[in-house]
DNA sequence: CCTACCGATCGGTAGG
DNA sequence: CCTACCGATCGGTAGG
């Protein structure tokens, strides 16, 4: 029955993340006053600070555990030995299925992710580029001459902006599921590159110093 | 030689526009202080409220003529006689050519868009959707089969996430350039959409009071 | 773990 | 009397 302390305080720092992401997406991060956060989890401001050093570290855990969720989520859908495109239709499904409960956190890690020092910035930058890996694969994968071109990168740019838009017009209960997005961005990529051109990627500028 | 007094105040405003465009960029709109942007014009703080009554008008002009300037871009751009692939892939041109120099405005108005009140958020969607009415007419025009269909809508935000997400990958000068990228994502769209199921838009509810 | 309070800085406006 | 501005400082609130 009784909790273990340590539950007991991953649990609030959850809460403490969950309120807070809620605010910094309604307001904006730095109009999200410490007081107001306070107010929703049940506690008071001072009691915050035991659990985070300040608010920008309120902000970075917010955004990391974010981003790991949703690492580990497409990470787990993954079967390399799937045909490509239905590996792929698996992944981006699995994407949109943990964005169903994160709008708020996606939001904030669009809008306030450049409010952080440069250094807590490369190490949420190190999750995305986990992610943009895997995808880049799985494009290359129904893609395949496109690997190792420079044209890999804009055309998994250009699927991580059809999936990052998604939460400004995407809404439930409209008919058109997010299982039907996933197959229709899917599709996109898998026949709009078909016909796309495979310029190599050009050699590294070698030599001459660097 | 002499300017006329308008061109003068016009001239202002546009320079207090650009510089306070860059600093909500770098630094997000409450952290930008009036202080900042006075300094980064050359004038006082208090001269600053000559031109703008307060500092949400700056950010709302700062969008209002941001979005003005890519929908003229774009509409002056369109030759609706075109091949549907061309028309679109001149819409497309256009519309990146205009992101070339804005990409401090485009931030702004995806990060503090919503720091505006209501009503002048709805002045600024306005213009949103009209460059959204006119992409999806020129994706109809390549994807006939979608037109009146509920998947126009999808395909369409899924091209606006392409084109918007631009920003955070895009680097000038890289050997892949705007133009390259106009005709890739033209190309994706025309080509990625030829097998996407055509569902008739279900009706409307209708009769039962609503 | 709270109440009480700080040093710093904000957006906006006064008089002249 | 108006406009276009300046130096100085206001009341209020933020994070801690």
């Amino acid at each position: 029955m009784a909790r273990t302390r340590a539950s007991d305080y991953d649990d609030k720092r959850r809460t403490i993340l969950d309120r807070s992401a809620e605010l910094f997406a309604a307001h904006g991060f730095d109009r999200a006053s410490m007081s107001r956060i306070a107010d929703a989890c049940g506690v008071s401001k001072a009691n915050l600070y035991h659990y985070y050093r300040d608010k920008e570290a309120i902000l970075f855990d917010v955004i990391r555990v974010h981003l790991e969720v949703l690492l580990e989520a497409v990470e787990a859908a993954d079967l390399p030995g799937l045909p490509p495109q239905e590996r792929l239709r698996r992944l981006v499904g699995a994407l949109l299925e943990a964005y169903r409960d994160a709008d708020a956190q996606h939001k904030v890690q669009i809008n306030d992710l450049a409010l952080l020092p440069p250094a807590r910035q490369d190490e949420v930058r190190a999750i995305e580029r986990e992610l943009v890996r895997l995808f880049a694969e799985a494009i290359a994968g129904v893609a395949p001459h496109l690997r190792g071109t420079r044209v890999l990168k804009p055309v998994t740019m250009s699927f991580f902006g059809m999936v990052n838009w998604h939460y400004l017009w995407f809404r439930e209960g409209g008919g058109f599921t997010r299982s039907d997005y996933a197959d229709l961005v899917t599709r996109i990529i898998a026949d709009g590159t078909r016909g796309i051109a495979a310029e190599p990627e050009p050699a590294r500028a070698v030599a001459a110093g660097r």
